[in-house]
DNA sequence: TGACTCACG
DNA sequence: ACGTACGTGAGTCAG
């Protein structure tokens, strides 16, 4: 027999740093839980054991401890944040029928090289699994340890062993004792490392024979004396680091075999864990919500019924949950929830008399689809009431999925039987009320109702008339562009290879490396987890060493072009010669929207020969684009949330904000300040926004770390205001584990809490940025709700096509341009009341190119 | 699928 | 002691 020995200390610690923070709603940390659970699985698949026996430490000292008291006395205690995920770890292995092994007085490693003498003894194989490299010392013939890294999982035999170290098993132990290892506390011999400690167990193989031959052996005087030195250290060390096999466990292997799982209950556990992905993995997808119910849990009722008889029933209601099918522009059907059952209808007539009467509250999920769908049919949607998808979004801005099943999986509500595969998509109409219910408890219990109705669903109906009307482009153009694109990548190609010498995938990073760092030896400035770097920043720096480094820039600057814009937006342009990209409403963390399907807010600008993309974006026959973008948001957002007194005097009195810093950071009269000062205090402004650096901003503005941190530390003292503000918001995000938006919208920042200290720094600059990036969204988005009402109201043609964050892009006839232009700036300034003036400029073009600015 | 690169605010 | 600014989406390569 087979058996598998998983050191779940190890694991569990591999999978806690391994991958970022997860919580469930109620803020339990469940990582170390997914990642442990995925591992197991991975190491069961590769080992195909035949029965699994997972050991863990017991808290009580090991007499290693008694023998030596300054073992593992620096050796961190288990951050909270892991502890609290061991008992509901135990809890789920031991439900799917693993077996849990521990010794007091033990350490899981006394257990993996206990369990593996004992299956030897029998003539039987093991397998240790464990992410630490102490086990080796315990392969055999019949043992093997399957070490899981961060990269992937190396399986060790006595061969693979001697190849990478040289030595034997045991002979890892007598290493190990010489060069130390603090994170254990063994001393080990002082002076002598890794390399040393292999050289001499691969020459004499034991310590014992070192120190009974030490004056005749063939070695340095200066190792001889460091061995001489760490005598008794030495000894010792051999001593603690030789893992025992004598633990109390059962010796029973059978015992081990993994037992039948209770199914429900091992889904129910993982949905209450919120590791929905583990249900799939385990194949529990089929169990019920909750085990208990089954019985009492009524089954779904699903009803074909006319549409004028269902409009009866409607009307007498105040509410009507509402599920819909659209697809390619038809209604399928639409069904709504009536004292617990599920009515169907395929009537488009009773389709818009719902959504048009204004009596009767909607409550729906992608509402956006309705809007657009009424939008294409000349009718309004009224009293849409409740968002199910724009809802949970704003309670938990990092998901990413909101489909229904999953918000009724996190929001504990149990979904109805379905008895064949027709009801399934009816599932969860059946208990939306609820759903919305638990919902819009939760969204007033966080005070975000008027973010959700009078900024969300408002905004919803917007992002659909604007992917309705699409954005005109030329069509002709664009492949004339491309043309001329290819032509150049073609006779940049040829020269790339003359001057290489050879042919080659320029577009492959790896090749591309290959020939510039090794057959051309150019300089290696960077690398990446797979090879050199060769991105834009290297070969910048290369630029003067080698005619090829100028060559790649060019290819990679006219590649792009070609193929993400020309070749990448000619795929998308509609029948109607116009480009409809989706807005996605539910995608960012900090409350902006996404464009996809093309994305339209990284169409090119900051290179003249990008730009010029932006010349085939117009305005149709007769009409005209206005633009309008915001000068400085999120500096202004900042000035006012921060209620710092010296930014908001500075935006008060000029609008070159950069400029202004400079002379406070600088100290010297505005007219006295030179283009690279302001250029400096712009970076800095973007870095303060950003949570800043040194390192990174010197990188950036190319001075040394030093004077960046005078930077940041003067700008800090002029701007106290801001100061105090991000030692605040990262303290209250600290307590409250999220940070809030102006207008209440939330990021929850797990991160914050991990012990881990980079992405705990990360916790620390999403902490403050995101109330400036989100507030800005916040603005901008309420200022499309308002300019698309003022559109309608003042029965003007013009419609919103395009917003890229600061900046929306309205296509008008042209004799309503200038009334646009006004009406833009007005709402755009207007849409909220702040401690400094909101700017917005507009500009009017045939094209995008010309509009802007 | 993940890594790399690069386009935007 | 460690890596190095916030937020996105798309094309390409390679396993």
């Amino acid at each position: 027999m087979r058996l598998l020995v998983v050191d779940g200390n190890s694991i569990v610690n591999r999978a806690y740093y391994g991958i970022r923070p997860l919580t469930t709603k109620d803020g339990q940390f469940t990582h170390a839980i997914y990642g442990f659970m995925n591992m197991l699985l991975k190491i069961e698949k590769d080992e195909s054991p035949d029965a699994v026996a997972i050991a863990f430490d017991l808290k009580t000292p090991t007499f290693r401890h008694k023998a030596y008291d300054g073992y593992k006395a620096n050796r961190k205690g288990m951050p909270p944040e892991l502890a609290s995920q061991m008992p509901p770890l135990k809890e789920l292995l031991e439900l799917l029928g693993y077996k849990i092994v521990t010794a007091e007085g033990y350490e899981a490693d006394d257990i993996l090289g206990t369990l593996a003498r004992i299956a030897e003894e029998g003539g039987n194989e093991c397998v240790l699994a464990t992410g630490d490299r102490d086990s080796l010392q315990l392969v055999t013939d019949k043992t093997t340890v399957h070490l899981c890294t961060n990269r992937q999982d190396i399986r060790y035999t006595p061969e693979r062993i001697m190849e990478d170290y040289g030595v034997t098993p045991r002979e890892l132990i007598e290493i190990k004792a010489i060069q130390g290892d603090s994170s254990d506390n063994i001393p080990g011999v002082a002076g002598i490392g890794p390399k040393g400690a292999g050289d001499l167990i691969q020459k004499y193989h034991s310590i014992q024979y070192i120190y009974d031959n030490l004056d005749s052996l063939d070695i340095k005087d200066g190792v001889r004396k460091k061995l001489t030195a760490s005598k008794d250290s030495a000894i010792l060390s051999r001593m603690l680091g030789e893992i025992v096999t004598d633990a109390p466990v059962n010796g029973d292997l059978d015992a081990y075999r993994v037992e039948p799982k209770d199914r429900a209950a091992c889904a129910a556990y993982m949905r209450k864990l919120e590791l929905f992905s583990l249900i799939e993995k385990y194949e529990l997808g089929d169990q019920p919500i909750s085990e208990a119910k089954v019985s009492e849990q009524q089954s779904l009722v699903l009803e074909d019924i006319d549409g004028n008889i269902l409009l009866e029933k409607i009307k007498a209601l105040d509410k009507v949950c509402l599920g819909f099918d659209i697809s390619n522009n038809e209604l399928k059907y639409f069904a709504v929830l009536i004292d617990g059952i599920v009515y169907r209808c395929s009537d488009p007539e009773a389709f818009k008399a719902v959504l048009e009467d204004g009596e009767v509250k909607k409550l729906t999920e992608n509402s956006k689809a309705l809007f657009a769908y009424a939008d294409r049919r000349g009718f309004e949607v009224r009293s849409l009431a409740f968002d199910a998808e724009l809802a949970a979004y704003l309670l938990r801005a990092s998901d990413k999925d909101y489909s229904d099943e999953k918000l009724c999986a996190v929001y504990g509500v149990e979904l109805p039987q379905a008895e064949d595969e027709q009801l399934a998509p009816f599932r969860s109409l059946a208990v939306f009320d609820r759903l919305c219910d638990r919902l819009d408890n939760e969204i007033k219990a966080n005070g975000q109702e008027r973010l959700l109705h009078e900024i969300e669903i408002p905004l919803a109906k917007v992002l659909a008339g604007m992917e309705n009307v699409g954005f005109a482009v030329d069509r002709q153009g664009i492949a004339d562009y491309g043309e001329l694109l290819s032509a150049q990548i073609s006779s940049l190609e040829q020269s790339i290879y003359e001057e290489a010498g050879q042919e080659f995938n320029i577009n492959s990073p790896k090749q591309l490396g290959k020939v510039l760092f090794e057959d051309m030896k150019l300089p290696v400035k960077k690398k990446t987890k797979s090879g050199y770097s060769t991105n834009a920043e290297v070969l910048e720096s290369l630029r003067y060493d080698n005619p090829i480094v100028e060559m790649v820039l060019s290819y990679r600057a006219l590649s792009k072009l070609n193929s993400t814009y020309c070749e990448g937006l000619l795929k998308v342009i509609g029948d109607d010669g116009r480009i409809h990209s989706s807005f996605n409403q539910t995608e960012t963390r900090t409350g902006r929207i996404s464009s996809t399907e093309p994305n339209l807010q990284n169409i090119p600008v900051r290179t003249e020969l990008g730009r010029e993309m932006r010349r085939f974006f117009c305005a149709r026959e007769g009409w005209m684009l206005v633009d309008a973008d915001y000068s400085q948001i999120e500096l202004r957002v900042l000035a006012h949330i921060a209620n710092d007194r010296n930014m908001i005097d500075a935006f008060k009195n000029g609008d070159d904000i950069h400029a202004i810093t400079a002379s406070q950071v600088f100290n010297m009269p505005l007219d006295m300040v030179t283009p690279i000062m302001r250029s400096r205090a712009k970076a800095v402004n973007f870095g303060i926004v950003y949570g800043i650096g040194a390192f990174s901003l010197s990188k950036d503005i190319n001075v040394t770390v030093r004077e960046a941190k005078q930077y940041i530390e003067s700008y800090l003292r002029h701007y106290s205001g801001v100061d105090a503000y991000m030692q605040r918001v990262v303290e209250q995000a600290k307590r409250d584990g999220y940070v809030e938006t102006m207008f209440g919208r939330r990021r929850d920042i797990p991160e914050l809490s991990s012990g881990k200290f980079q992405l705990k720094a990360f916790g620390e600059r999403v902490a403050r940025n995101m109330p400036i990036q989100g507030t800005a969204a916040d603005i901008i988005k309420i200022a499309m709700v308002r300019v698309d009402e003022r559109l309608t109201r003042e029965n003007l043609r013009a419609r919103l096509i395009l917003q890229v964050h600061d900046e929306l892009i309205v296509e008008a006839p042209e004799d309503e341009c200038e009334r646009v232009a006004a009406l833009l700036r007005e709402e755009m300034e207007n849409a909220v009341k702040l401690s400094v003036p909101l700017i917005a400029d507009a500009a009017v073009g045939k094209t995008w190119y010309d509009a802007k600015g």
